[in-house]
DNA sequence: CTGTTAGCGCCTTCAC
DNA sequence: GTGAAGGCGCTAACAG
């Protein structure tokens, strides 16, 4: 084959203007049946496809979408979560011609949204770990490219998820039930939370609720938190499979035994929770199609719907 | 703010063609000492910054870079090795303006190599799980954007790694040492595997080796084996953490006591081996760092030198 | 060393 | 519905 085919020879194949191919490839702007057709075959027999950066050039859009995490931690995007759901954005967007980059976004992070806001070859923004404030100085040129995971884009189901963790607590006969929370600065925290302290008030049992945040060391810390204050506990909640983690330990060197002493459930089914010793009770949810949702809807591929993703619970041994 | 400012006005400003301007910030071509302080003077003033698409379209070259993952299974793209590299290759490119995509290879990828080195999208790709065959049909069009992880390109140093964990494992007492290998079609697997040959050799020590595939469920049944042909052994390596926590779970299933009887070891430091129970004895590895070489020697911006980094022993309660 | 002049490949008003 | 022409913003030959 020689050099790629350009639009110019496909529409003097297909017999019209480029003008007119443009509109029938790129799918804007008005056509007839009978060049579309025309401009159509032509660009398949000579396997035309179009140049995505001058493409993007042209229209003015960028050529990679950001995946921007807000934490307190720049290491955030070494969390297998943000990794998993980059890839998966890389994944999804391949297709449209465009990469994914990734950026670490402290808690106040105003400066860093607006930087954003000017770079050119930023086709779309993806947010993860957003609070309201920073929602509220969201740059207006972001608008229509940008999407959050969670508050008002698609996210887990967090809260059925949880529920139905302590659901199933529940029904086998747990009766004193902590829960280990997420990091209080986080939006998403609230919801799990609020769904715990519910669900306990609806059973009449008691509320033993000690802030996490997400890391196996406060998932230890925790756990002495509960065992000190509570001693009767007979199961522990989390919202993280990494707490999760944390607790087994802490429990394992009191030498309390799970689930026969307390029951333990994680969160998020990460790749080795299946495999830990005791192989941890958790919930599992779908990542990559939450990123390519929250990717689809900052390009503007789909609405951005606040979809909440299903959460489900995996049984296996701490629970 | 008003718009932003092009590169017609920086040279303006400066006194100079566009042309020249060009030169001095893209440090492409000659350029006078006076010219380029000019230029550069005008540029900080104005707070110029080119447009990574249009640079990218006029050079021609891509706006991404193609993480490319040769394995069986196309859900590679979920393995904490490969998201983490993705996404450290993404905070790598970032500032270049480049985007990163992923894109899961069959073993035989011929195909889809020559459609990577057609899309004009793509600036450089890295290839992981190469083989001799896959590089032999390289397209000439890849050459000089191209980098592999090993084989050539950046790599961790598996066989030091391994070796540092034999003779730990040597040094504590064990004589009777079994290996579970990578798989067999991965040509990485081979290093680890001559230099636990040779340090058997070496010792004096009988060599156990036992065929894996990075996964849990093999590592499993690789324990069952190892149990069955010599059930004298005394230690269990392994080249990657998840077949170590098969082994963990094997030897827990059968009653045998970590590390008291037998002494496990692992490879790559995941996020969870530290919290597994017992404790994972590993090495661990600069990801990052690797991933960032690839990307910048497959880029061209350094050498795309065989250079292998460091692999650090982690001991912890296994081993 | 510097400026002029075409591109890079596609999109998109604007008249027809 | 269609075509002509002028961008999108920068780079790279080519003279000078």
């Amino acid at each position: 084959m020689t050099s790629r085919p350009q639009l110019t020879e496909v529409a003097r194949r297909a017999g019209v203007s480029v003008a007119t191919a443009s509109r029938v490839l790129s799918g804007r702007g008005p056509a007839s049946g009978a060049s579309r057709d025309a401009v159509r075959g032509a660009a398949a027999e000579l396997g035309y496809v179009a140049h995505p950066v001058a493409r993007r050039l042209a229209r003015g859009t960028g050529t990679r979408i950001l995946f921007a995490v807000r934490d307190r931690r720049p290491d955030i995007l070494r969390d297998p979560f943000v990794t998993r759901a980059a890839t998966a954005m890389a994944a999804a967007t391949d297709a449209d011609g465009l990469g994914v980059t990734v950026r670490h976004l402290p808690l106040d992070a105003s400066a860093e949204l607006d930087r954003m806001a000017t770079d050119r070859s930023i086709a779309a923004v993806v947010l993860a770990g957003h609070d309201r404030a920073l929602l509220a100085g969201l740059p207006s040129s972001l608008r229509g490219r940008f999407c959050t995971i969670g508050a008002g884009g698609p996210d887990v189901d967090s809260a059925a998820g949880v529920s139905a963790l302590l659901r199933h607590l529940h029904v086998t006969g747990r009766r004193r039930i902590a829960l280990v929370t997420g990091p209080p600065w986080l939006a998403a925290s609230r919801a799990p939370l609020e769904a715990y302290t519910g669900l306990m008030s609806e059973y009449g049992l008691p509320v033993r609720s000690v802030a996490g945040d997400f890391t196996t060391a406060r998932g230890r810390a925790a756990t002495r938190t509960v065992l000190r204050r509570w001693p009767d506990t007979d199961a522990i909640a989390t919202v993280s499979d990494a707490t999760a983690l944390g607790v087994l330990q802490c429990l394992a060197a009191a030498g309390i035994r799970v689930p026969d002493d307390i029951a333990v459930t994680g969160f998020d089914d990460v790749p080795f929770a299946a495999d830990a010793h005791p192989a941890l009770t958790t919930a599992t949810h779908p990542v990559e199609e939450i990123a390519a949702a929250a990717a689809h809807a900052a390009l503007g591929k789909a609405p951005a719907a606040a979809r909440l993703f299903p959460s489900h619970p995996v049984l296996r041994t701490t629970a």
